[in-house]
RNA sequence: GGAGAGGUCGCAUAGAGGUCUAGUGCGGCGGUUUGCUAAACCGCUGAAGGGGUUACCCCCUUCCGAGAGUUCGAAUCUCUCCCUCUCCGCCA
């Protein structure tokens, strides 16, 4: 969220970046709402200071009866009064928090304005989309080919959008994972493995709540309505991170805290009806190794950071030998904390296009307020952290251009180098029994 | 799931209706001393919001797990919830 006083001092500016995110919020009601609530607070500050006022005089009364008397009945009415009060403020301080956490951040004076994903704009192309000299199979043909992969007892487990994966597909997970791991390692990132159901100030606090609550799970206990846990299920790490980290104070000395957040991830796809119904391109449940960053209180950190963790990304889908662009994503297409996002889309032969596989964004301090992450700086002032995040590795959406692209005549699936040693030095798939 | 104990300032602990403007110790910061280090001694020591000055000083309000209640007044009493720990049961 953003701080009050910006609020205040830029509403121009807030409004604008509603507007390019194609956010409808009614800045001047909050406004109007936070003079409201300044007020209020103002008279009950007064009243308490008077009652402190008295308190003292109480006391200071001793045994003179009267003197006592006459105080306890003014501070009867004092608490009279704040009784009063105290709930109307309690109900606009509320109203006034609910709205401030639907104001999406501001985004990135180089993001592009634009609608929706249809108008995110190509920053860079490595690899050429992959020619062949045979007709391709899509990634279900293949996969059924190569016994990797149930859909059909899948759907009948979970419904649709679910699936099983089989054999060489469950060990290239494993091994795209380890990979993915070991890559991260190396630059510092402690791995994690966080918990995959959150308390609901998670979810605010990543600013998945309020907006988009409808595309996550809750957990309800059956015939025990009334004292329903308050537990979701996760779609993606970076929720527990953040959670993780709730109301603390760090030490700057600790900063950046660099995370590779290993988790299952539920979506809904609340809304997607029809839409990429076939194969694992969208699915209920996937796993997904999470980069997370959470540095120092400076844009040109988060601006480092954010490179950087774009740069990782690439180097995985590089070692995976896969043709991909990345597109700076548009205002419209940008969640409300953002501030901007790249996202790492693979070329998938079956569908002559590209299709996004990895999300890079980062929030300045925006999901830090929001739960309330600090730190002491170099000279001991306290500051909210900046947080980023960048998929890493998710599956099983990266099988499908690694086993599209990777595709031989004979249907048999070439292993990428990086990947063999993962894998006992298997350097292709083939069928299970030939 | 059953029984018990507990959550107080970075950490540890005191506090049991008004003397709490939350004490003390440790840690941390600054200083004295010192060839250097240590010790000793002295001082300082959190967060949020608002206001005054305008510089980083002062004032007010709030914060003792969260919320509600009792009271003129709650860290302290009552209730609900959350969390932690110990023991038992169940369990991968």
């Amino acid at each position: 969220m953003l701080e009050l006083a910006f609020i205040r001092a830029n509403p121009e500016i807030v409004k604008d970046a509603a507007k390019r995110k194609r956010v409808d919020i009614d800045i001047d009601a909050l406004l109007a709402l936070d003079t409201d609530v300044l007020e209020t607070r103002r008279e009950i500050e007064n009243l308490r200071y008077r009652q402190n006022q008295l308190s003292k005089e109480i006391q200071a009364a001793g045994k003179d009866q009267a003197l006592r008397e006459k105080a306890i009945a003014d501070g009867k009415d004092i608490a009279a009064k704040l009784k009063e009060t105290e709930p109307t403020l309690k109900s606009k301080e509320d109203r006034l928090r609910d709205l401030l956490l639907r104001v999406p951040n501001i985004p990135d004076a180089t993001v592009p304005d634009g609608k929706d994903d249809t108008e995110n704009v190509e920053v860079k192309r490595v690899g050429t989309p992959t020619v062949f000299d045979f007709t391709p199979k899509d990634h279900v043909a293949l996969m059924q080919h190569l016994d990797m992969l149930d859909v059909e007892r899948g759907v009948k487990v979970a419904g649709s959008r679910s699936y099983v994966l089989k054999n060489d597909a469950v060990r290239l997970e494993l091994a795209l994972f380890q990979l993915t791991l070991d890559t991260l390692m190396k630059k510092g990132f402690s791995p994690l493995t966080v918990p995959a159901l959150a308390r609901e100030f998670c979810f605010i606090g990543n600013s998945q709540f309020p907006r988009g609550r409808e595309q996550v799970y809750k957990l309800a206990q059956e015939g025990d309505e009334e004292n329903e846990p308050d537990l979701f299920l996760v779609g993606t790490a970076e929720v527990s991170i953040t959670g993780m980290f709730s109301n603390e104070i760090l030490d700057y000395k600790e900063l950046p805290l660099k995370f590779a957040g290993l988790s299952p991830c539920f979506r809904k796809e609340a809304g997607t009806y029809g839409k990429d119904t076939r194969g694992i391109l969208r699915v209920h449940q996937f796993t997904k190794v999470e980069q997370y960053i959470i540095c120092e209180n400076s844009h040109e950190e988060s601006v480092k950071w954010h490179e950087t963790l774009l740069a990782n990304a690439e180097e995985v889908v590089q070692a995976l030998e896969l043709p991909y662009h990345v597109v700076v994503v548009c205002t419209g297409d940008l969640g409300d904390g953002q501030v901007k996002k790249y996202d790492i889309e693979c070329w998938v032969p079956s569908e002559n296009t590209y299709r996004e596989t990895h999300s890079d964004s980062y929030f300045h301090d925006y999901q830090a307020r929001r739960v309330n992450i600090r730190y002491r700086d170099a000279e001991g002032k306290v500051r909210f952290v900046h947080t980023l995040n960048n998929t890493a590795l998710a599956s099983p959406r990266i099988l499908i251009p690694l086993l599209e692209n990777h595709q031989q005549a004979d249907g048999s699936i070439r292993i990428p180098k990086a990947l063999q040693s993962y894998l006992g030095g298997q350097t292709t798939i083939v069928p299970r029994n030939s």
